[in-house]
DNA sequence: CGCAGACTTGATTACGCTCAATTTGGGTGG
DNA sequence: CCACCCAAATTGAGCGTAATCAAGTCTGCG
């Protein structure tokens, strides 16, 4: 078996203590409080919500956030830093079902039951908001643009999910990878950083696991990208130069299973 | 449950309006209260829940519930029959990312953006009853029972579709049509139907689109699961004789390193 | 009875996985 | 500073699963 996961990971899954020391910084002050849960409050509103937030010590690259089975208590904003959201699996194995960058909120898989059904682990050196769950319920009551803003949350999570779907269902593994670096480079853009070079977070692979691919193929289509100069890559490091081609490749081909050709006309 | 399809299906996939007479039935009597959305509420509370539902005639097979891009007004509960939800793609394609069963929800997908993501559509004849959201969104202030209730039910969804990136990320297809048949057969049992022997509401092109496989690998790998005595397969009706066998098929296999559990749904 | 659509079955092809051998780069210690 | 080690990533060869292409069968219905 093949069981890579073990060796360091193995010291660096384990879970440390969130350290709850207040770091000041205030929800306004937060340059991404446009992406963040309270957009949308006005500012006596949002220093309401700020009260109930608590802010975290950074944590390491694979310290975990919570695991399968934890008590659900707070949603967690990223302020900087990335995690992988995943399953383990008993024997060692794991299935990342996504990745979270910074302005996003993870945490929502408690909604449930009351448990979390997913781990959450650092991918690097990762910040926090933690915005426990009973005072957001508290807030929503009284603030409704807040709860409007949570249910868009949720139905936008439900999106991305089913729009993930699609993508392992229907596409091939170049229209996996294509896909994948724009919903990147679309996450980076939106939150101020540029979305033709960035570093990847991920492994090879993560980024495999993610897709539902083995390693040497995500390796062996960045390859063939950047034979075709469509981006570079220097191992983490990547820089799209044909954001047009690489649309044409992931991008919305309808589907196989109607064989009907593309009608030009409109 | 039986409601054998029949008619022209080129008819049949017209849309046709929506009638809203009301149909004498209270949420009180029906028999899925205990699926439902009004899931915990007191008797009083339910009555009051009650009168915000609007009960539609039913809709026939190929009739749109919804459609991509239409405004989000209301969520839908399905009383009998059931849809299928999905996108349509400009030329006539079409990817599925859910079936709905009596008893179960959908529209969750409008809450992003107050429109609709996807297009939702009958399977066979199919009765609903409408919640409009603003409604539910005043009883949620009023019966924090119903809000907890939505919430869950929607990390329920968000939980399911992370499950099903599991099965198409990374199982075979004899792994998904297990676990596909599997899901049915539970949750056709959780409302008091034979999770044994059911009919299938969709057809194999539908199962394969779903399923991210070829209808012929669908056709295929039935009738292998016949063949080895694990069911019976005759068009849409399906015995299942050794369930155990399928979870083992479908299920949480060990031996394999990076073979993740899927269903935990619980 | 014959047509249409759904389904099944068979033959062939190809995409992506597996296995295996290197290469690269980061981290560590001499 | 270099040598070494280990993990991550790349590259190559061969194989297997499921898609594709192509008949052929079944069923309901006009």
């Amino acid at each position: 078996m093949v069981v890579e996961q073990r060796g360091k990971a193995s010291l660096r899954d384990q879970v440390t203590p969130i350290n709850l020391r207040k770091v000041e910084l205030s929800c306004k002050a937060c340059s991404l409080t446009e992406l963040c849960l309270p957009r949308g409050l006005s500012k006596d509103e949002i220093d309401d919500f700020n009260l109930g937030v608590i802010r975290q010590d950074p944590i390491h690259r694979g310290n975990q956030l919570f695991r399968t089975g934890d008590n659900f208590r707070s949603f967690y904003a990223v302020k900087s830093g990335s995690l992988k959201v995943h399953i383990n699996t008993p024997d060692g194995g794991e299935q990342i079902v996504g990745f979270h960058m910074a302005g996003e909120l993870l945490g929502l898989d408690g909604l449930d039951n009351q448990h979390h059904t997913f781990t959450a682990s650092a991918l690097e050196t990762t910040s926090l908001c933690e915005l426990p769950f009973n005072i957001i319920e508290d807030l929503c009551k009284r603030y409704s643009t807040l709860y409007q803003e949570l249910c868009a949350l949720m139905g936008r999570e439900i999106a991305e999910y089913q729009a993930m779907l699609l993508v392992l269902g229907k596409r091939s593994a170049e229209e996996r990878i294509a896909t994948f670096l724009l919903s990147l480079s679309k996450r980076f853009n939106k939150r101020g950083f540029s979305g033709n070079k960035f570093n990847l977070s991920m492994s090879r692979h993560d980024i495999a696991n993610y897709l539902g691919l083995a390693p040497e193929t995500v390796s062996r289509l960045l390859g063939r990208l950047h034979e075709e100069d469509i981006l570079t890559v220097e191992r983490r490091y990547v820089q799209i130069h044909d954001v047009e081609k690489l649309h044409e490749i992931g991008g919305n081909r309808s589907d196989n299973s109607e064989r009907a050709a593309a009608s030009f006309a409109g």
